[in-house]
RNA sequence: GGUCCCAUCGUCUAGCGGUUUAGGACGUCGGCCUCUCACGCCGAUAACACGGGUUCGAAUCCCGUUGGGAUCACCA
């Protein structure tokens, strides 16, 4: 056994990349870093319904961006490969057969409805712990064979004891003790044979010689079934070390509803990569002389993750931007600033792809900039009466954009033709025309009545920017809907059956 | 609701038993500078959640209360 450091970043590609993973990104890789050890990047895709290529693509690619590089991953192999989850699947079932013969884990043949009404049934009756009923475990082996040869479909569980505590060491906050009552016998190998995070993610931190795992607190009350199975499989586990969460304004935890989370994002909005994590930086940690800006390099010389603080962080875009100023007027020459903007949007591809939206409508060169700064800006500048015009309210305003919002969280693939579509069932729900409908998207989404085709321009413009840009229209108009009136939205979204 | 985590200005934080009338930064509000705006500079605002201990002494240690958060999936 050797004792090198070896940290691990294991996001899941489902959706825009998140702050937050550079977040742990950025500890994990200082921390091995600092100490001659190795940072790691796996790709957990065991979850085949969700994840998707684009978005192990958009992680890569948003990792890259923010100036974090990592020893061996997907993308550059390593001697611990493959690093992407979908491609160890037979490692699983080897280990699951482990348990399997340990009595460490059992077959389940329960179907997903039976679950279910166990499952509300014990909410029904304020059970304490909410947990699978233990049905399938003492199953014989003639039951157990005869359902396997005939193809009953089946997930396998852990064992979990019925009695005594898992105590966590966590690196920072010490001893963590849980009682074993409280823990599920989680599902290890899921019916489609591919297995759960926590199947995976202890076999292959084992089998990858990670030595600290750094993460999210929220992991927390699964840890003990983590703990459990290092047990079971006779492996030492790795330190753990939960990290704060990152929050939004009101406390919870950062969420692509009431905050911008993706790192495409404020990619987009014209934030530094190095100012990106100089702030991430700022989170829960602080230089030991209190200096707020900081490279990545300076970080690394007076890294202590002793001097982590554990409450969890508000993610305040304003100070976020005053940093992001502050380097450009400090530390950046002009042409590391031309640079920049290069690399941002003044790139051939991006020129190109609003160059097309505009060519019919443009008269003189000089029109460009003032056709398209929708294209460039952040939050667009529009007189509110705008809006109002047409006869809506306040809330019906409120209403559409709310109900927009969410309709387009549910869009599999963001271009224009799938909008096109989206935007006339919606103006229909409304019984609107399109043209009415869509005018009041012109003015949240461009600041402008009239401009680009808006279609188009939202392709172009992507998700991330146009759903903060919807948000920051509902700020505009006085701040969301109340709680009722949004899950009453919410409720009647879901019957509604867009595509 | 059960379990667990956390607790210094509105926000990010310094502080790890006495050097503290609790320091810095963002924000906000004044002022100066100035061809506008910004920057910069100066100033103001504002916090140790509460209650018990321990101690000569507590923001700092312990316990309780309160508050906030996380979690309770064939998602990670």
């Amino acid at each position: 056994m050797n004792n090198t450091i070896r940290t691990r970043i294991a996001p899941s590609p489902t959706g825009s990349p998140h702050v937050g993973t550079i977040y742990l990104s950025l500890f994990n890789y200082v921390f091995a870093k600092t100490q001659q050890g190795k940072f790691i990047l796996r790709i957990e895709d065991t979850d085949r319904e969700r994840s998707t290529k684009k978005s192990e693509d958009e992680i890569v690619s948003s990792l890259k961006w923010s100036g974090i590089s990592w020893d061996e991953g997907p993308d550059i192999g390593g001697p611990y490969g493959p690093y992407r989850q979908s491609e160890r699947t037979e490692i699983y079932k080897k280990y699951c057969n482990i348990l399997l013969e340990k009595k460490a884990a059992y077959y389940c043949f329960c179907t997903p409805e039976r679950i279910d009404s166990i499952r509300k049934e014990q909410m029904k009756n304020k059970a304490p712990v909410v947990k699978y009923d233990g049905h399938c475990q003492h199953l014989s082996e003639e039951e157990i064979q005869e359902k396997l040869s005939n193809n009953t479909p089946y997930v396998v569980r852990m064992t979990v004891p019925k009695t005594g505590t898992c105590c966590i060491r966590d690196l920072l906050r010490g001893n963590i003790e849980i009682n074993y009552d409280q823990v599920d016998e989680q599902i290890l190998m899921k019916s489609d044979g591919f297995p759960t995070y926590h199947l995976a993610s202890v076999v292959d931190d084992h089998l990858m010689n990670i030595s600290h795992i750094i993460r999210g607190e929220e992991w927390i009350p699964s840890t003990p079934k983590h703990i459990l199975l290092y047990d079971y499989f006779g492996w030492t586990p790795p330190v753990f070390c939960h990290f704060p969460l990152l929050r939004n304004a009101d406390k919870s935890k950062l969420s692509k509803r009431k905050n911008p989370t993706s790192v495409s994002f404020y990619r987009r909005l014209g934030i530094l990569p190095e100012v990106l994590l100089n702030y991430l930086g700022l989170m829960g940690w602080a230089m030991p002389g209190g200096d707020e800006m900081f490279t990545l390099q300076e970080m690394m010389e007076n890294f202590d993750i002793n001097r982590m603080s554990l409450s969890g962080p508000i993610f305040d875009i304003d100070k976020l931007t005053w940093l992001n100023a502050k380097y450009i007027r400090e530390k950046l020459t002009k042409e590391d600033i031309l640079k920049h903007l290069k690399a941002w949007q003044f790139n051939d591809d991006y020129l190109l792809s609003v160059i097309d939206l505009l060519q019919g409508r443009l008269n003189l060169l000089s029109d460009f900039i003032p056709i398209t700064s929708p294209m460039f800006s952040g939050m667009p500048e529009y007189d509110k009466k705008l809006l109002l015009q047409e006869n809506l309210s306040e809330e019906d305003l409120k209403t559409i954009l709310h109900t927009t919002l969410w309709a387009m969280e549910q869009l599999t693939h963001w271009n224009k033709d799938h909008l096109y579509k989206l935007f006339n069932q919606l103006a229909d729900h409304h019984s609107m025309k399109l043209k009415i409908f869509s005018r009041i998207f012109y003015i949240v989404l461009t600041g402008k009545e009239i401009s680009l085709p808006l279609f188009d321009s939202m392709e172009v413009l992507g998700s991330d920017m146009c759903r903060q840009r919807i948000i920051y229209g509902i700020n505009q108009l006085g701040g969301p809907l109340g709680k009722k009136k949004l899950q009453k939205l919410e409720s009647k979204l879901q019957s509604l059956k867009l595509f």
